[in-house]
DNA sequence: ATAGGGTTAG
């Protein structure tokens, strides 16, 4: 196992880390007097205009308000916020695709397409590629990574080695990098085999590289099948390629994943041992693995020892080192270390309040939780959908429904779509109270995942018609059952 | 969006 280790590893690249700015231009338009009078950014208000307007008043306002300059940026990040409304999103796209003094841009496609693509609505992805073609803008293979990469979420991972072997009739042609792409995204969808297959078959084709053994060796890695990992690596030493710093990186995350913990310990010794420069990458996967296995004690003393070393923790560091502690330790000891970190000037992210928010709702301690969530608006970090899908959860477990519907609400005021998992897991809570009305909002919330393009199971749909007829509610069950066979020919909707 | 570390609860 340690041949790889001989071979001296390539000099390791610092990484330049650039924030991105987080001011946002701001609108002075006021959207109703009934509405606070505060600033409101620009894409939020257009957001907000584009969910509650029909299809005329959308006309309207997109095509023929002048106060609007459309932008490359605007519009990206008006079809980022629809995320979560994939329909309103795409209604809005070819909208302003018909403007007279706008075209759009080719990033502002890619979105379109990738939004397309996570609503299984081929037939538009496929429109818009075309399109984007006569404007000349593409498609890239930007464009392809994305096209593959959903039709892979969508169980369709033959659609995508085919989309990547046509690229190039689509007027982009193939080359390593995008190899390395297709290859990269059946991986991390673990279609290992389909991706080592088209490895072996194209790898003189496209001159692998190191990359590409690396993603090969990572993905037999994720899916715990370390003997093939390195197997991949040696044959990249017989052609002579360099294993570097990442390499090792991903074996040692490999024998963690795998469950061989000695190995992953042995592994690092030699990479010390061998004078491989050893960075931040492979502390926090030593801490973390360490961690989730429930050595609490090694996990620190790897974090401790590390400045020793002259290697700095990053936030990536924190956020392993608490996230073991919350699930491993006690709440109170992650708590203690989210401090000294804040107190060290590092700014904690959304990971770090998720993974927080977590250990504080599953010790029970609800209202921490929540004061955190308001908490870590002072540090320019917004609360996300994962993070209201816990709270709710949580919430609605310990009973207090009316709590869950009160941060749904919320969410919907602060530009934070819900999405698949919130609707599943507000409709679940619907049927805990055994209450009649409660079936009525069920019957609302499916109804209105459907209109933002989020295709419920159907034991969902069985759940929410048998408690609407139990309860009395005959036309309402009607109603839903129309919807359901309406819904009959979609695809169904997957999480982000 | 070419590779390695940190959310995802059965």
């Amino acid at each position: 196992m340690f041949t790889l280790l001989n071979r001296t590893s390539a000099k390791n690249i610092p990484k330049l880390v650039t924030k991105p700015s987080l001011s946002i231009p701001c609108c002075t338009l006021t959207t109703s007097p009934s509405e606070p009078l505060l600033p409101i950014t620009q894409d939020a208000y257009l957001v907000n205009l584009i969910l509650k307007s029909d299809s005329e008043a959308l006309t309207r306002e997109i095509l023929h308000n002048p106060i609007v300059g459309w932008a490359p940026d605007l519009v990206n990040k008006v079809l980022k916020l629809l995320w979560n409304h994939g329909p309103k999103a795409l209604q809005f796209f070819k909208l302003l695709d018909h403007h007279p003094n706008y075209a759009h841009s080719s990033s502002s496609f890619d979105h379109a397409i990738d939004i397309a693509g996570r609503l299984r609505d081929y037939k538009t992805l496929w429109t818009l590629v075309a399109r984007m073609r006569s404007c000349r803008l593409g498609p890239n293979p930007k464009t392809f990574a994305i096209i593959s990469e959903r039709y892979v979420s969508a169980g369709k991972p033959d659609r995508a080695v085919k989309v990547f072997l046509s690229m190039h009739i689509h007027g982009c042609p193939q080359d390593l990098n995008s190899f390395n792409t297709i290859l990269d995204v059946l991986c991390k969808s673990n279609r290992v085999e389909k991706a080592y297959n088209l490895f072996k078959v194209c790898k003189g084709r496209f001159k692998a590289d190191s990359v590409s053994y690396n993603i090969i060796a990572n993905g037999w890695c994720r899916i715990k099948r370390t003997p093939k990992a390195l197997e991949v690596l040696e044959e990249m030493l017989k052609k002579g390629l360099n294993p570097s710093l990442a390499t090792y990186n991903i074996m040692l995350k490999g024998y963690f994943r795998a469950g061989q913990i000695k190995e992953a310990w042995e592994f690092f010794l030699q990479m010390k041992k061998r004078k491989c420069e050893i960075d931040v990458v492979t502390y926090t996967t030593l801490v973390h693995g360490f961690g989730v296995v429930g050595e609490i004690k090694r996990a620190q003393k790897v974090f401790n020892e590390m400045v020793v070393e002259g290697v700095l923790p990053s936030v990536a560091t924190y956020n392993a080192l608490i996230q073991v502690l919350c699930k491993k330790d006690s709440v109170e000891n992650a708590i203690v270390v989210f401090e000294d970190m804040v107190r060290k000037g590092y700014m904690p992210n959304s990971i770090t309040y998720t993974v927080l928010i977590r250990g504080l709702c599953h010790a029970g301690e609800m209202e921490r939780a929540v004061e955190l969530m308001n908490r870590m608006k002072d540090d320019e970090c917004e609360p996300n959908v994962q993070m209201y899908n816990i709270i709710i959860r949580y919430f609605c477990d310990a009973g207090e429904i009316e709590k869950g519907l009160n941060f749904f609400e919320k969410m919907g005021s602060e530009n934070c779509l819900p999405n698949l998992d919130t609707y599943n897991i507000l409709i679940s809570a619907m049927f805990l109270r055994k209450k009649s009305d409660d079936l009525l909002v069920a019957g609302k919330l499916l109804i209105e995942m459907v209109d933002r393009g989020f295709l419920p199971r159907k034991f969902t749909f069985n759940r929410v018609l048998d408690g609407l007829l139990l309860t009395g509610n005959q036309d309402f069950a009607k109603e839903i059952l129309s919807l359901q066979s309406r819904c009959g020919g979609l695809p169904r909707q997957i999480k982000l």
